[in-house]
RNA sequence: GCGAUCGUAGCUCAGUUGGUUAGAGCGCCGGUUUGUGGUACCGGAGGUCGGGGGUUCGAGACCCCUCGAUCGCCCCA
């Protein structure tokens, strides 16, 4: 280990080998975010610290401890983003959205939390993100929660369901708060060293304690349904059979919360289904996408009533679920046979290049270097090896060669891009092609 | 913030109860067999054994601290 250089900040990722799962991830969504019509946006990387500390709550973990903020050359505290919704909702009300409203949206990018690194967890860790913004009505999660069913659809992960609850309206979950209070107060005997401090802090977390002795209380713990409000229900309701409607599968899970305040009714996680090789993949760190309505947060941003709705997904978290799918090579890869003929090789791989075929060429090394590179590193190519010096009255001429013989075809490719510049002559016995002269 | 395991060449790892110049495979570089059908031959470079301190006649191996990695708790995507 070279002791004079720098490390990675502890958390970060320096992404080689996944990085094209990475990208097939973003691909996808960006694919599916235009079919569903949801606008892209460009959001700063970092924002004013109580653009995050208003809305998430002074007192959440996330704000005092895990945030990364700091101060800049004009004393003003600046956070890192840790999530993308905040920042969102700050520049709907500073730019003016509304007059688009109901607007959808979509981003990704980076963010940043001070946790300790675990599988599927970074400091530095990326995410995409989906938001309706000013739309209350409950079709707006059937549409949100329609395309990121299609995403992960289209990405081709199995074996992870949306699991779906309500939190109800504000009402409804101040009535089921007060009652869960109560009733684990009354076990507080009971109930693990992490879940009293839960009781006092946020006691819905309770619900999703991974301590047996608090799971065994959970089961018998009032649920959000008996203090629903009749709207409440009824936008449940209105969910649901929008799912049902739009062939998106769901479970109900009424033990499902969400830590910040701000959110309303609906609430949902896609999660791997239990011993399933995505949640063997996932570790710990099951939710795969998560998200809900957060109809109070703008008023917390000083803004008027927004109803909203969104999603972030974890974009390493995908990509550890994608199948894997082959590497992708190059269709041609140029040798050259004659130290003379690397003019000529530049030259055909510039045409070739241009008419959109993929090819490559080694920098230098001998032939027999060369062939065993290819070998070693490419798993289906076909290599174009080239002469200049054989006959004086030709430019040149090339030989296709299969590494493998699962090559795709590009032999009539290839020809089809070289006679837009050359005379060509394709010897059908020794398949050599010739190239006799320039066009024009 | 808490806990467990781990840290030897670019990579994957060996290194016996602490004992002489720290090894292998792969990769890399050079050359040979004149030119491919995952595997030919020869040679070479590359490690102050994460870092610091300690125990010992002697430490890669033992102890302490520190940094980092991995996994779990908290919390969360």
């Amino acid at each position: 280990m070279a002791k004079n250089t720098p490390q990675a900040i502890r958390g970060t990722q320096d992404i080689f080998e996944d990085a094209e799962a990475f990208s097939f991830v973003v691909d996808t969504f960006e694919r599916v975010r235009k079919l569903y019509r949801f606008r892209r946006i460009e959001m700063p990387v970092f924002e004013k610290t109580e653009v995050f500390s208003r809305p998430l709550g002074e007192t959440t973990d996330v704000v005092t401890k895990e945030m990364y903020s700091f101060e800049d050359r004009g004393g003003e505290s600046l956070t890192l983003r840790p999530e993308f919704t905040a920042g969102i909702a700050r520049a709907y009300l500073t730019n003016g959205w509304q007059q688009h409203a109901p607007l959808k949206v979509a981003t990704h990018g980076p963010l940043f939390r001070y946790e300790r690194p675990q599988k599927g967890r970074f400091r530095q860790f990326h995410q995409i993100n989906a938001e309706i913004l000013g739309a209350g009505e409950p079709q707006a999660d059937v549409e949100l929660l329609a395309m990121a069913d299609q995403l992960l659809r289209e990405l081709g992960i199995e074996g992870v369901t949306l699991h779906l609850n309500t939190l109800g309206d504000p009402d409804s979950r101040e009535a089921w708060r007060a009652a869960l209070v109560e009733y684990f107060e009354a076990h507080r005997g009971d109930l693990s060293e992490d879940s009293v401090t839960r009781l006092e802090h946020n006691p819905l977390r309770i619900l999703d304690s991974k301590d047996r002795g608090d799971m065994a209380l959970v089961k018998d713990a009032p649920t959000i349904d008996d203090y629903l409000t009749d709207e409440a229900r009824s936008f449940f309701g209105s969910v649901t059979s929008g799912l049902d409607a739009a062939g998106v599968t769901w479970r109900r899970s009424s033990r499902l919360v969400r830590g910040f305040d701000y959110y309303r009714h609906t609430a949902f996680e896609f999660i791997p289904d239990e011993g399933s090789a995505a949640a063997d993949a996932l570790g710990s760190q099951s939710t795969v996408l998560g998200g809900g309505r957060y109809d109070g947060l703008m008023e917390t941003l000083g803004g008027a009533h927004t109803p909203s709705v969104g999603w972030a997904a974890g974009i390493e978290r995908l990509a550890m679920l994608i199948p894997t799918r082959p590497t992708e090579t190059p269709d041609l890869w140029f040798i050259q046979d004659d130290p003379g003929s690397e003019s000529l090789a530049r030259e055909l791989l510039a045409i070739v290049r241009r008419e959109g075929i993929w090819s490559d060429m080694a920098f230098s090394g001998s032939i027999r270097k060369q062939f065993d590179k290819v070998k070693r590193d490419l798993a289906a190519v076909r290599v174009v090896a080239v002469q200049t010096d054989v006959d004086k009255d030709i430019i040149g001429r090339i030989r296709l060669r299969d590494i493998w013989d699962e090559a795709p075809p590009v032999r009539e490719r290839l020809k089809g891009a070289l006679s837009k510049y050359y005379v060509i002559d394709d010897d059908s016995g020794t398949r050599v092609i010739s190239l006799i002269r320039r066009k024009k």
